[in-house]
DNA sequence: TTCACATTAGAATAAACATTCCACTTCCGC
DNA sequence: GCGGAAGTGGAATGTTTATTCTAATGTGAA
């Protein structure tokens, strides 16, 4: 990763041009170093304003800079706004502009992956995480449900938590036997429920049976609005940018990853079997 | 700091009011969820293009809500922006003095999922994912086999290939029977295997009995040095950086999902199943 | 003091933009 | 099926906003 972002350049240019440049300039110069949040939102009128200038002497300072215009001086600012988290964004515009679909597949593919988990990274909630690791390492035994594309995950979840000793069960809906499976699930239990575009309709309504019979609900799908969000008692969100062309499972498998890993260092804090650190390595170790 | 911002409110709304929405109005409220910095920075115009809804619809959506334009909405999302990079300001600074790695776990997941996905594309070769996809194209019928950790990624691969009409099959040991279910495998079939550290020895074993029967083996795994690669045709591999403290399954993942897509687009260009745009959409579309 | 030239302010203009409107379609209750 | 309401897309509109232009003002050298 660079050091130095296009802000930090257009920042340090300023100051060195600074005193050659007119009156007029400075002050505005001084503004913007001052206030680049409203440089990046404000209209040329209203930095005017609160910069006690008219506004062409705006655009003449975007101008004295390089700039054909004052928009153009602006783009920098708002690119320093959203910078935290940006990176592969711009990537994805940048392929989108150039049209490449002509990279390599897999390059292209990581891409998106990279902006999805930063996605995840931006939405997730420790308070959630938090709450899904107390249902699992409260609950009697863990039900697994995913179909399609999510099913990894299910698969991913069942592997870990038996890893850990919690009682965890794949409903895999071998020999089409779903529903019976779902009718396990009881009062004391949890299910988690992966799903995401377009929702499989029996894991949603499966997850909404659980719910009603009382047990808790742990969704893992990609918005708050989703169906399963709707039914689930804690949702662990993976966030869903409309510029990524399609989905990949990072984003999923590591919030899983985070749930596992979670009650792992919770049962290892609780059950006292070692030190704090001892079981928890044991669970970074292979997760 | 406060408990809840204007943007959280605006967002609790959006997803209360979000089964009352119109169809239309439901794509932009999906979109406005996962795109607050658009939402902040774009026009009205290129947010409809991002979204794929008409320009109108937008301002629908923000009179929805119960804004009178679009304007007046996008406020909102623009104080955020700028709370939002004050307190990421405060975070540095905070990591800074403190020089920790105590960042909550799902973030530390994320970081290492990244630099496990920068190591797959690195380590990438165009002609093994090309050599893999011909012979799967190639095969009378396409075996899947991994086995606890790395099970999620024949899972995967058994429902992408499916997508495709590719005669996929899961050898899920159902029953202790992965022996015979390996017996399968015959000169003209292609197994493909997951398997990382420490190798699962009955997927490596299996691998070996297919490749002695004549099949092409495909192995995803995480080094050319792995038992499995050894006895495969062709190896995706991974990549493996010591420095990273445990592993995560974004990039054998996404390997897997190069490989469908790629699947997809030779059957597409080979069996000439509409244009050569139409079924590459199509596998875009749920890959 | 005067000329030449850069600087400046504000009006004029052009471009970008949000918003409205209307014809058309879809969906729902009867 | 039928009528009405709700939803939808796209062109037309009016507003906001950036930019240019011009006349006026300040500035420094001769």
């Amino acid at each position: 990763m660079q050091g130095s972002t296009r802000y930090d350049e257009l920042a340090r240019a300023i100051t060195e041009s600074y005193p050659q440049l007119p009156n007029r300039l400075q002050g505005i110069a001084r503004f913007a170093l001052g206030n680049p949040d409203a440089m990046a939102l404000s209209t040329v009128a209203e930095i005017a304003r609160d910069a006690s200038v008219p506004p062409s002497a705006v655009i003449r300072f975007a101008n004295a800079l390089g700039y054909p215009g004052f928009t153009d001086l602006q783009r920098i600012y708002r690119e320093r706004l959203v910078a935290r988290s940006a990176t592969y964004r711009e990537r994805i515009e940048k392929m989108r502009r150039t049209g490449s679909d002509q990279d390599p597949l897999l390059p292209q593919i990581v891409t998106f992956a990279m902006r999805e988990l930063e996605m995840l990274r931006d939405h997730a909630s420790p308070r959630r995480l938090e709450e899904a690791t107390r249902l699992v390492t409260g609950a009697r035994a863990v039900y697994l449900l995913a179909q399609r594309r999510a099913f990894a995950v299910a698969a991913y979840l069942a592997y870990g938590l038996t890893q850990l000793d919690v009682k965890a069960f794949l409903l895999d809906s071998v020999g089409g036997m779903l529903s019976e499976q779902v009718n396990l699930v009881g009062r004391e239990d949890v299910l988690i429920a992966a799903s995401f575009r377009n929702y499989t309709e029996e894991v949603v309504n499966a997850a909404s049976v659980a719910r009603r019979k009382g047990a808790g609900v742990i969704a893992i799908t990609d918005a708050q609005v989703s169906p399963l969000a709707r039914v689930a008692s804690v949702t662990l969100e993976i966030g869903d940018d409309a510029t990524v062309p399609f989905r990949t499972l990072a984003a999923p498998l590591c919030a899983a990853q985070a749930l596992v890993m979670s009650v792992g260092y919770a049962l290892g804090d609780k059950q006292g079997r070692g030190t704090r650190k001892t079981p928890a390595r044991k669970v970074r170790a292979r997760p």
